[in-house]
Formats: C-alpha cells, structure tokens, sequence
DNA sequence: CCTATTACCAAACAACTGTTTGTTTTTAAT
DNA sequence: ATTAAAAACAAACAGTTGTTTGGTAATAGG
C-alpha cells in the first residue's frame, strides 16, 4: 500500500471546459455578464446548470477564466502586429488596428473584455482590473516611445484611444470602413495633430 | 352628474417622484442597471419597495423616466455651449467640452447614459436609442459643419470622439487635467489632424 | 366635519438566481 | 471484467428579484 505507485489520470477532454468558457464569452458579451445566467451557459452547451460547478467554482471564476483568455489573445496578437513595425507611429498604428480587429471582428472573448467592467463581478473585480492593466500597458510603453508636441499628455491620449477604440463595439455596423481602416485614420489623425 | 364640473386636483408634490428618479440615476450610475434594485432605490429615499410602484409602473419605466431627463438636460447645456460660438471647430470643441464636463461633473443622470446600453433594458431598449439618436444628432450637424480633409470620414470622427469622451468616465481621475482641458484638447488635436 | 384622492405601508407572491447535494452514467486503465 | 476516477444528471435549497394586493394614514377641497 505504501509503494503504491502514483496513477495519473489524464482528464477524457478539456473540451467541455472551453465548450463552456466559448458559450460564456459569447453569452457575456451580447448580454452582460449580470444578465447572463448560469442556466444560459449551460443550455448553450447541453448541459445541465449544476454541472458547470463541476468545472468551476462559481460564475465569477468561469469570467475570470474568459477574462484572462481575452487578454491572452489580444494581447498576443498585438504584440505580433507591433513586433513587425519599428517606427513609434506605425507601431501605435498597427496595435491600434490589431485591438479593433480583435475587438470587433475575432472573438466574444475581446468584447467581454470591454463590455464587462470590473465592478460588475463584485469579488473579482480586482482581478479583472490587473488583467486589464496588464494588457494596457502595452499602449503605455507605445505612447511612451513618441515624441509628442510639449501641451499633449501622453496618458489623456492613451485613454482616449482607448476609450475611442472600445466604444467602436457599441456604434459599429459592417458595411462601411472596416475596423482596421477606421483605426489607421484615427491614429494618423492622431499623430498630425500631436505631432510637434 | 352630466354637468358635473372635472375637479383637477394638484398633486402635493412631485418631490417624492423627483427623490425617487435621483436615487435611481445614482444607483443605475454607480452600479448599472441590472445591478440596482428596486430595494436599493426604495430604502435611498425611505421608502418601502412597494411604494415605488406609485410613482413608477415599472423599473423600466424608472429607467427611462431618468434617460429622458438625461438627455434633456445633457442637451441643454451643449446648445447653450455652443450658441456661443460661431466658428465651427469652436463649436465642436465647445460641445466636446459641455459634453464632458456633463458627464464627469455635474450629474449622475449623464453618467447612465453613458453606463446603461439600450439592451440592459429589454422592453424600453428602442425607447433608450431613440433618445440617444437624438441627443447624438447634434455633434451629427457640428461635424457636418466643419471643413475636413477628403480623406476623413465624418461619421467615424463623430463616433470616436463620443467614444473617447464616453471613455473618459470609466479611466478619469481628479486630480491631473480637469475635463474640460482633457476635451479641448483633444479637440484641437484632431482639428490639427483632419483639417485639409 | 366630511370625503375623495394621494401617498404610502405591510405582506406576500411567483419567478428566477447561484449553488449544493447525492446519485448515476461514462470513460479509460488495469 | 473490474475498478476508480471523471463527468454529468436530477432535484432541490436558500436567497433575491420585480411586482401585486389590500389596507391605512395624510391631505386638501367641499
């Protein structure tokens, strides 16, 4: 008994914890993350409402999880649009583009992140606020790196394009500029107006 | 009886219905919508959650009694604003300017226009873009007004400065640039950069 | 004073919420 | 085939939600 060897047990499949996961970010980012209910993510999966606590503690757990994805993907796919540019301006630019293509055409998981805001989740809050950051601060170091007319703070237009970028989600209707064209000509407007 | 003359009584006061849609602006403001109760906005002017169902048939109704109010009141101070001015860039920024200070200064009605999307509110969701198309349609002729580069689209200007402004509420602090500064500059910066 | 209306209370309702519990089925290694 | 863990079901629980109902003070006009 006591040299029993340690069995490990490879788990069947974590599709159904992504099958859930994919159901959630949809689900929080058409309807919210309060309206949303547990039976809505599981039904979405054919699955029963108590059988998603198999996979995660609580409904606050399983939006950390879709947060944390969220800010993994765009921020990788960010980073890979900045990585092929070298000019401060043309980097801003492609990350610009690479965040509202992700926000608006990818995935729900980059609209959960604007759509639901820390506050919602009342004990997670926290840690969505530091996933964000984590993510933000990519722009940070992207403005840091411009050389900027002296009246212009580079943190207000940070926020700001930020702010512009994400409020995109709630305006924009295919059929006219696509997001990524919307987003150069923001930042070129951006930078002929700072510009010194 | 025919000749009965109709007794119009005034009601004692509205204070009451007033105290309750203050309240309400706070709690959807600070908390959202679907996060506020009944409860919470009864107990805030001292009342029994029943009670409320006097003055309002429904929280949907309490919604949009105070979206209404929000946009009336967010309106009249962007065309007192701009009335005072005659250039069209002025203009601009002089609604940029009332808009924000609007919704970062003066009133938690502003704030929920901002914070509550249409379709938080199921049935009243038409009734809630309608009354935002509305206000919207002002800053829809000022960027009408302005002289643009060919390059520049002024529906997407429109939105992503609403955007940015919008934006401001979730990041702002007090403290660094007030947000009237944050606006006027932000204005003059995209004047700078679209102007032919 | 009388009376009808206004404004509210007190208590409940039915529906829905996230979550828990005990049990059963499915899976994969022995 | 046996076994044990993994994954799901079935059913409930306790709390909260928006809302309704019937009664009761408060108010102001007659």
């Amino acid at each position: 008994m006591t040299t029993e060897a340690v069995i490990e047990r490879v788990p069947r499949q974590d599709n159904r914890k992504r099958a859930l996961m994919d159901a959630a970010a949809a689900a929080f980012a058409a309807q919210g993350y309060r309206a949303t209910t547990i039976r809505d993510i599981a039904g979405a999966v054919g699955m029963l409402p108590g059988s998603v606590y198999y996979h995660f503690p609580s409904k606050e757990a399983l939006l950390l999880a879709v947060y944390d994805e969220a800010v993994t993907a765009i921020a990788s796919r960010v980073d890979t649009a900045i990585a092929a540019e070298h000019d401060p301006w043309a980097r801003l630019e492609a990350a610009a583009v690479a965040h509202m293509e992700t926000v608006l055409d990818t995935s729900a998981y980059a609209k959960v992140m604007v759509r639901v805001l820390p506050e919602d989740a009342d004990d997670a809050a926290a840690a969505l606020t530091a996933a964000r950051d984590g993510y933000e601060a990519r722009f940070r170091s992207l403005f840091a790196a411009l050389d900027l007319a002296p009246a212009a703070s580079p943190g207000s237009l940070r926020l700001m394009l930020l702010g512009a970028l994400n409020g995109a989600q709630v305006w924009y209707r295919p059929g006219g500029e696509t997001p990524a064209e919307i987003a150069s000509t923001f930042v070129r407007a951006l930078k002929r107006g700072v510009a010194p």
